[in-house]
RNA sequence: GGUCUGGUAGUUCAGCUGGUUAGAAUACCUGCCUGUCACGCAGGGGGUCGCGGGUUCGAGUCCCGUCCAGACCGCCA
């Protein structure tokens, strides 16, 4: 028996014991006539001690050849401490060591094991072993596994089927790229790795699996981000006989059930916007609704007064602060650097300060008298507005981007409140200048709202919706096409011919023949899920095992070359 | 594919308009220390300034190239 308790569940009242205890050593204080080890497992830090005049001069001795991270296996009697350390929940006891032995020697860690560690990114990337013995990231994993757990739970007690989908699966050329794999048995053949298991788990419902769940890897080889890994895990769920309304509240409930058990907060009903509105009001599809900060359309008010920037513009958009009347120039100028930097690409921002007395300040104030300006925002006294104008769509967007950078300096996106919201009604396809041709705004297997796109792609609208928590996008989803006519017609929206559409999705378009039912479904992102919940950006910090920003996992060295037999093995030569 | 930022001790960083022997903190090693828990005190060792080229009497510093890392844009149905 290597151990008879862990280094996190020792308490006063175990005082007297003899216990075994194995870990870590995460420090040594040696005082000379005292010498204090914290040792460290996954439950918690317990402090040894070895006495000079208690302890055995072999305890003492062998104590002088242990170090940071070695692995050592201790015994003797829990007692309790005359100086209490209440920042750990074993602050009360201390092992009085009697035996001590060295299970396992550690070079000097390349960064220190602690919250506050001193390593950087790419080093901690490389020693990622080390790293998840940080409590940070140790607690993370154990969180993520309470998620994972939970969802699994309640999805169950809903009357949900886990069931696995295949990861070797065919390049499609919708969507993003896909991850390829070569196939050895079918020479100058490719595999795919699927982006989400989209067209098996609606085969599943032709099945008559009506309720499908699998928590499941899925790949995309796209750039990377701070929120974007090649490799990421989603709660993939399907059901048959659903409308939207039926799917929006089986996975509010979940979602509801997730934040309360897991982080004991609870959330209110989810508010609804549409895409339009949300796109109108807040610059962007997935608006963090923490605070408001709405847009307001002021196109018609300003124009045509001579100020040819806002005359000559498609629109014009603004927001107001409250009591950004303390704004100093220094300030607003900041903001207007930030929205001309060529990642927002605004040619300016306009500012008008609604001061307490009455008066109002603005670098408009030469085309515009008083009252104009007053009426033409509807500002309270001590509000700052911003203005930004010039396309539509591009004026929406650099504004919604000023809101977020605005209310992130205010500190108005607060950690610890919580905000749920489904976008709804997004349009069925987007016009891509690029390829002169639609694109499916969520993918092609979304159902319109109404059967019309005949007539005019552009504006029909798709059963679809996304879940945002705090401006995140944590899942998407959508009632599907069940009908074998419309799938097509779908397809030759967006560019398929008939031939290629069955090249491609012929086992789907075939499947609608023998009674597929009507269903829908939705997909979360597990790992963003979870940093969310946490009040985090980055997921990185919630894998395991992530890679860094080139796609490259630096510990253990890959992707990497592989030798010519292989390459001929695979009939693959390389240029 | 693009823009920006960075690469100096094991680690995190400072190093100004180019100028003696490249610093700090921390980690590490040695000694001391009667209650530490970011222990404290004294001392010590530790550097191919990412790599290659150029300018210069002289380059960590300036220029060009290159590699690596990070943030963002494009991209991500």
């Amino acid at each position: 028996m290597y151990r008879s308790h862990n280094c996190g569940e020792l308490k006063i009242s175990d005082v007297g014991k003899n216990v075994k205890l194995a870990g870590w050593v995460q420090k040594i204080r040696n005082k000379g006539f005292l010498i204090w080890i914290d040792l460290r497992d996954r439950y918690g830090i317990t402090q040894l001690i070895i006495n000079s005049e208690k302890s055995t001069k072999k305890v003492i001795e062998s104590v002088k050849d242990i170090g940071r991270e070695f692995v050592i296996q201790v015994e003797g009697e829990v007692i309790k401490r005359e100086a209490v350390n209440k920042n750990i929940s074993t602050g009360e006891i201390e092992i009085l060591v009697s035996e001590i032995s060295v299970l396992n020697s550690s070079k000097i860690p390349p960064f220190t094991i602690e919250n506050d560690t001193d390593g950087g990114e790419e080093l901690r990337m490389k020693y990622r072993y080390l790293d998840l013995r940080r409590s940070i990231l140790k607690d993370n994993i154990i969180f993520r596994n309470e998620l994972t757990f939970q969802v699994r739970k309640y999805l169950k007690e809903q009357g949900f089927i886990d069931i696995e989908t295949p990861y070797l699966i065919k390049s499609t050329p919708e969507g993003a790229r896909d991850f390829v794999v070569p196939s050895r048995i079918n020479p100058g053949e490719f595999y795919a790795l699927p982006q989400s298991p989209q067209t098996f788990k609606q085969l599943l419902m032709v099945s008559g699996f009506d309720k499908y769940v699998q928590i499941v890897k899925c790949f995309r080889d796209e750039d990377l981000r701070a929120d974007r890994q090649p490799e990421f895990t989603q709660i993939d769920c399907e059901m048959s006989f659903v409308n939207q309304e039926d799917v929006l509240n089986t996975f509010e409930g979940l979602v509801q059930n997730l934040f309360k058990v897991c982080i004991g907060a609870s959330l209110e009903k989810f508010d609804r916007i549409a895409y339009s509105d949300a796109m109108e009001l807040y610059g962007s599809d997935k608006p963090d609704t923490r605070f408001g900060m709405q847009f307001l359309n002021l196109s018609e008010k300003a124009k045509g007064s001579g100020f040819k920037i806002f005359d000559s513009s498609e629109s014009i958009y603004g927001f107001n602060i409250e009591n950004g009347e303390s704004f100093s120039r220094k300030e607003i100028d900041y903001y207007t650097d930030w929205v001309k930097r060529p990642q927002i690409g605004a040619l300016g921002l306009i500012w008008i300060k609604h001061n307490q007395d009455g008066t109002i300040k603005s670098s408009i104030d030469k085309f515009f008298n008083e009252e104009q300006l007053k009426s033409m925002t509807g500002s309270k006294a001590g509000d700052l507005t911003f203005i930004i104008s010039g396309d539509k769509k591009k004026t929406l967007t650099q504004l919604g981007s000023l809101r977020i950078h605005v209310a992130e300096k205010l500190g108005l996106r607060d950690k610890n409140k919580f905000n749920a919201l489904w976008v709804t009604d997004f349009p069925m396809f987007e016009w891509d200048e690029d390829s002169k041709r639609y694109h499916a705004m969520h993918h092609p297997f979304t159902s319109p709202v109404e059967n019309k796109i005949g007539e005019d792609p552009g504006s029909t609208l798709a059963n679809a919706y996304d879940l945002v928590i705090n401006g995140n996008e944590i899942g998407g989803g959508s009632i599907r096409i069940h009908d074998q006519k419309l799938q097509e017609e779908v397809f030759s929206i967006l560019g398929f011919s008939k031939k290629e559409a069955f090249d491609q999705f012929g086992f789907l378009l075939e499947a609608f023949n023998y009674g597929a039912p009507p269903h829908g479904g939705i997909a979360f992102g597990l790992d963003r899920l979870a940093a969310v919940m946490n009040g985090e950006e980055s997921i990185r910090d919630y894998i395991a095992f992530p890679k860094n920003n080139s796609g490259r996992d630096v510990m253990i060295d890959s992707p990497s070359k592989i030798d010519k037999d292989q390459l001929d093995d695979l009939n693959i030569k390389l240029k």
